[in-house]
RNA sequence: CGGGGUGUGGCGCAGUCUGGUAGCGCGCAGCGUUUGGGACGCUGAAGUCAGAGGUUCAAGUCCUCUCACCCCGACCA
């Protein structure tokens, strides 16, 4: 059979969009932009839900629901906001037939009507913090979109907090950055960097944004989570007010960050090889596929016997588990499919392993033989999986980590910056002093834009790579999603 | 919105130049043989050839119009 998945090397994009249809993860649906996410990729959303409302909980947040539509007028109010969203509304005119009295717009993020909400609920400092999450789909209108890279509608979290003071305010939002960078480390095994965002990629609205900034195995940049600062910018659009200790009437600080289904395509393009998907222990939806293999009938019933006994002890252990007992597959095309799949372990069952009493574990981040435990004892197969389970797990950050550090290059000047993005690519490491013109001219020049300035960096002083100033700023260019 | 391309069983395509019984591979269904790294045989189901109009004895094929989708750019979680 022939090879259904593009190499990364021949053209990373077809791979993407192969691997996405073969793992049947997501698939166009009949309107443009817009995808249907079959089973598959939706839980490995729902694994991500999972491990950030964990977060969240534990740092204070409450979950709840606002509406689809918000009235024009709401987006209005903030002028900065209006703007940025302006180009990408959906704005619904009519309803029931009948002409509305002011449009509704579709949401592309809830800022607004829970400004206005919020307003009605803050009435004293007793009321704050207000730590609020929703888990929402949300529509920009795109001139281009990729599965879940960027869709006209998506699915996220958009969390929403009201604070006292700025201080808090600006604390919490760095909190959750915090939060999503550890969630990609630990549960997505995608290393991140933590920076601030430029005035030029900044959210509309906010008085800083931060972001979690993924680098994907072609060395394309991909914002991952982002985490806004928004002052009393909405609190001033929206009213939110709180009398504090002095009965003194003052203005909330707000805050929002969000992570949305994007994240499900950092994963793919992340750990994905040339066999398919290669999905983290913790956010796959199959964690360990048992494989029974026969060769004649007489075998079939014991081999099936002892595999679902297995399947069991796993199933018991607390890991996801699924047996392929297919009749009308050969083992063969079972092991590329799971493969294919990113099932990070197999179990091969077979008259020999039931012979020694034994099971073969299969790593998929480690291809054929070299990836294979055999003669692992039956009785040790929730011990010894789950071990592996973690070591994979390990294993795939170290390898994004490993790959992120060795295309991640500083220079010095803007003629090496320009050689080393056309060459290397990767992420671009540069002290930085330059204004948003030039950062545009930067991009329109090199199709690399300003991901952000790290919050950790090492680099110390340094010149401009663009102007030649003394500065302490350092910046991270790439190309990006 | 600019540039390029494609529409033919579920998927991938050939057939269009030169009009004459709608085909191939994969997948799907049934039966049998198989099963430790993508099995094989036989049988079978499945198509208003994107849509509309026209030319013709006859249109997947020629002419006119329309629509849809994909890729490359400008905007973006």
């Amino acid at each position: 059979m022939a090879e259904s998945i593009t190499p990364q090397s021949e053209d990373f994009s077809r791979w993407y969009l192969d691997v996405i249809r073969e793992a049947e993860l997501a698939e166009n649906s009949p309107v443009r932009g817009s995808m249907v996410i079959r089973p598959y990729g939706y839980e490995v959303w729902e694994n991500i839900q999972e491990a950030l409302n964990l977060r969240f909980k534990a740092t204070g947040h409450r979950n709840a629901y606002f509406p689809l539509f918000i009235p024009m007028s709401f987006l209005q109010r903030e002028a900065e906001h209006v703007e940025g969203f302006a180009p990408e509304l959906a704005v619904v005119t009519i309803g029931g037939g009948k002409e509305l009295e002011e449009p509704l717009v579709v949401r592309p993020t809830s800022e607004t009507i829970i400004g206005y909400m919020y307003s009605r609920w803050i009435r004293s400092y007793r009321d704050l913090p207000l730590l609020i999450n929703q888990w929402a789909n949300v529509v920009r209108w795109e001139m281009r979109t990729r599965p879940f890279l960027r869709t006209m509608e998506f699915l996220w979290q958009e969390g929403h907090t009201a604070h006292a003071t700025a201080e808090e305010a600006l604390e919490h939002t760095r909190r959750m950055l915090d939060v999503y960078a550890d969630f990609a480390v630990n549960e997505a095994a995608i290393p991140v960097i933590k920076g601030i965002k430029s005035e030029r990629e900044k959210f509309a609205g906010a008085v800083a944004s931060y972001s979690i900034e993924a680098m994907m195995a072609n060395g394309w940049a991909l914002q991952s989570a982002t985490s806004h600062y928004l002052g009393d910018n909405f609190a001033k659009a929206f009213d939110i007010k709180f009398l504090d200790e002095e009965n003194q009437v003052r203005n909330c600080y707000t805050t929002s960050w969000g992570l949305s289904t994007r994240m499900v395509g950092a994963v793919i393009m992340t750990h994905g090889d040339d066999q398919g998907l290669r999905l983290p222990p913790r956010l796959a939806p199959i964690q360990v596929v048992v494989v029974p293999i026969w060769r004649s009938e007489d075998q079939r019933a014991g081999v099936l016997e002892y595999a679902s006994r297995v399947e069991a002890a796993l199933r018991d252990a607390g890991i996801r588990v699924q047996m392929d007992a297919r009749e009308d597959q050969t083992p063969g095309f079972k092991f590329n499919d799971w493969e294919m799949r990113g099932v990070p372990v197999r179990v091969e069952i077979g008259p020999r392993d039931m012979q020694q009493n034994a099971i073969v574990l299969a790593r998929r981040d480690r291809p054929g033989k070299e990836g294979k435990t055999f003669g692992v004892p039956v009785e040790q197969a929730a011990v010894r999986t789950r071990e592996l389970l973690e070591d994979i797990q390990a294993s795939l950050l170290a390898q994004a980590t490993e790959r992120r550090d060795a295309n991640t290059r500083y220079v010095a000047d803007y003629e090496t910056f320009k050689a080393v993005l056309d060459s290397e690519g990767g992420f671009l490491k540069v002290h930085w002093a330059g204004t948003s013109e030039d950062e545009a001219r930067i991009q329109e020049e090199t199709r690399a834009s300003l991901r952000c300035l790290p919050l950790e960096s090492t680099e110390g002083q340094g010149r401009c790579f663009l102007t030649g100033a003394l500065t302490d700023r350092v910046a991270i260019f790439a190309r990006a999603y």
